[in-house]
DNA sequence: GCACGCCGTGGAATCGATTACATCGACGTG
DNA sequence: CACGTCGATGTAATCGATTCCACGGCGTGC
């Protein structure tokens, strides 16, 4: 691959010109110019970037941990993120968690090896010492989706509460009392916040969340099976199980199909997060939808302005209900359960 | 953050000294490496990947350029691909071409620049200038998936034509006799051989296909809501549509909800490319599995043989018809129509 | 007892860029 | 006419690693 040396030589030059034309210096005379243009399409010359980047110290590069690159919520996220980087002359690099710590510090550590100028991170767990130093020794850092409490570093995330307190009006609306939730990890915000949220929802309505109607799950879909199973074999199953991300939301469809039993009438389901195919499935699941794409895309923004030494601030946005027909009740008109309504 | 002049000053030895022990050279003492380990400990010292890779000229990086990363068949590829690729000691750069052109070549442009040590890529089109001169010039690459004829580039993909066959004589078990294929672009290897390898299965039982009942799609959900609705528009509209990807096929779903109509009864539907939600679409959809973790892992597997001076051979593995209700009379078996029988 | 070889080590070149500093010529001004 | 200024350019240092080469010391074989 031809270097800065070989189009400095091709034009007749040094390598200080080369370098000015390309980065377009303003001193540098027309015929310079010209004549380093023509050796670099002549030569097909294009600037290394690593070595670039060990010379300037930055990689115009953002990394990207995110918790499963096989949900559709994350993969939303990823396409937006990279969208808003590449508009702002940064590249991505995903790093996939698939839900698990070790593989989340095996990226982490690789990123900040490559010395990538700031990281995204939607943390699996509780935050290892790794990603802590990282964010303390400086790393410009941002947490999307979940975020690890007590860590100095701005959060971009949705708040489900309002949305889940209209879930939860709706289904007592519908008449179900016995209500119960997969939760995701403990150790993940989202996991503890959306048990939280739909326990204050119950509250509100007089209604109680019993120990054995909270299902620990692990975003997976084999848990949402497994926690599905579980509820399906108590002495007095619930009405209504509430999923805490799609992927167990998919899981519990596993189980109850399975089992031969039907959605709702034998058990009414929603689930956190919408995705298209909730248009689709039998039936039409209720989902809490998140702004996914806008969160993308501030998450990018706040990485960018803290790396440009901008402060880079926390954003919440509102997440929403969408109401289909797998709580029972289907909505008043058809067009209502379609996605196109949002 | 702390170089190798750093710890070789912390560990009283050259920076010489400090790389032999990093890269475990023999000719080094076992004090010498002791105290080198201890002022690596010390100040939390990690080797810059940036400055390593300029030296040695290889980043022990992947790029990956895949064509739509909403596509759920491109993120099981990906992440068999990072898993493999990590498990030989490479990390992996995902560059989503959104099947434009134009992207695609932005992101092999800027993975070309980071000096990646190999790509892998499912092309888009026919293979741009930038893509084509790469090749030419030694990068190491391999297609996967798609791929364009005519180059020298292994390639790794599925072989769908034996599975075509069986769902066309499924088709015409089940009586349907006008069958519509929506496709995917010409200028990919999938999008025309898809609709050839349906041709040949229909004239094999003495069936037509009519330009009438071939859609051109792009591979995108729109466009399969798009050219379902021409089909039902037809004066004879097709009995069956065979959409050559789970993207089109859930656009063909919206359109056919869209007019209140039934699948299968009113029309019947069938997708290339599985993906776990088909089993709980309402109906679940038959569709034509690919092997897709092996696909990824036998795609890094020659391009790493590719950069290691080794052969690296193209690998064709069959695809295989999953059979479910959307095209009418159920399996004779429950379970057949779960995934897990596979 | 001497020479040779090997081991451990450090100095310095190198990868491909960016950029501070020096140089040189032309031009304007007093 | 001399001097200062400015624009264009080149030389060389630098980023953080790897690695070739040279060198000193010690063990071994004859």
């Amino acid at each position: 691959m031809a270097s800065i040396k070989d189009v400095a030589a091709e034009a007749g030059v040094s390598v200080a010109t080369v370098s000015r034309v390309l980065n377009d210096h303003p001193s540098v005379s027309e015929d310079a110019r010209t004549r380093v243009l023509a050796a670099v399409r002549a030569l097909g010359y294009r600037p290394n970037a690593v070595a670039r980047s060990l010379r300037t110290d930055q990689t115009r590069t953002l990394g990207l941990v995110i918790s499963d690159v096989l949900n559709p919520y994350f993969t939303e996220l990823a396409r937006a993120v990279e969208e808003e980087a590449r508009a702002l002359g940064y590249s991505v690099i995903i790093g996939n968690a698939d839900e698990r710590p070790d593989l989340q510090d095996h990226h982490v550590r690789t990123l900040l090896d490559r010395r990538i100028d700031g990281l995204l991170v939607s943390p699996t767990d509780g935050g290892s010492p790794l990603m802590l130093d990282a964010a303390r020794a400086g790393t410009p850092m941002v947490f999307v989706d979940r975020w690890i409490p007590g860590v100095d570093v701005p959060v971009v995330r949705a708040d489900g509460r309002a949305a889940v307190r209209d879930l939860v009006a709706h289904l007592y609306g519908l008449g179900h009392r016995r209500l119960a939730i997969i939760a995701g990890p403990a150790a993940t915000t989202t996991g503890s916040e959306r048990v939280e949220a739909f326990r204050a929802a119950l509250a509100a309505h007089g209604l109680p969340l019993p120990d054995a109607y909270i299902g620990q799950g692990d975003f997976q879909a084999e848990s949402g099976r497994r926690v599905t199973e579980g509820f399906l074999d108590l002495p007095e199953p619930p009405e209504v199980v509430f999923a805490a991300d799609n992927l167990m939301a998919l899981g519990a469809l596993d189980a109850v199909r399975a089992r031969g039993l039907r959605v709702p009438d034998d058990l009414a389901l929603a689930a956190f997060d919408d995705i298209r195919w909730f248009v689709h499935t039998d039936p039409p699941v209720t989902a809490i939808a998140q702004p996914t794409d806008e969160l993308g895309r501030a998450a990018v923004r706040a990485l960018v302005d803290r790396i440009e030494g901008r402060p880079g601030e926390s954003v919440t946005l509102p997440a929403r209900l969408v109401v289909r027909r797998s709580c029972g009740a289907p909505p008043a008109t058809p067009t209502a359960t379609n996605r196109s309504q949002s």
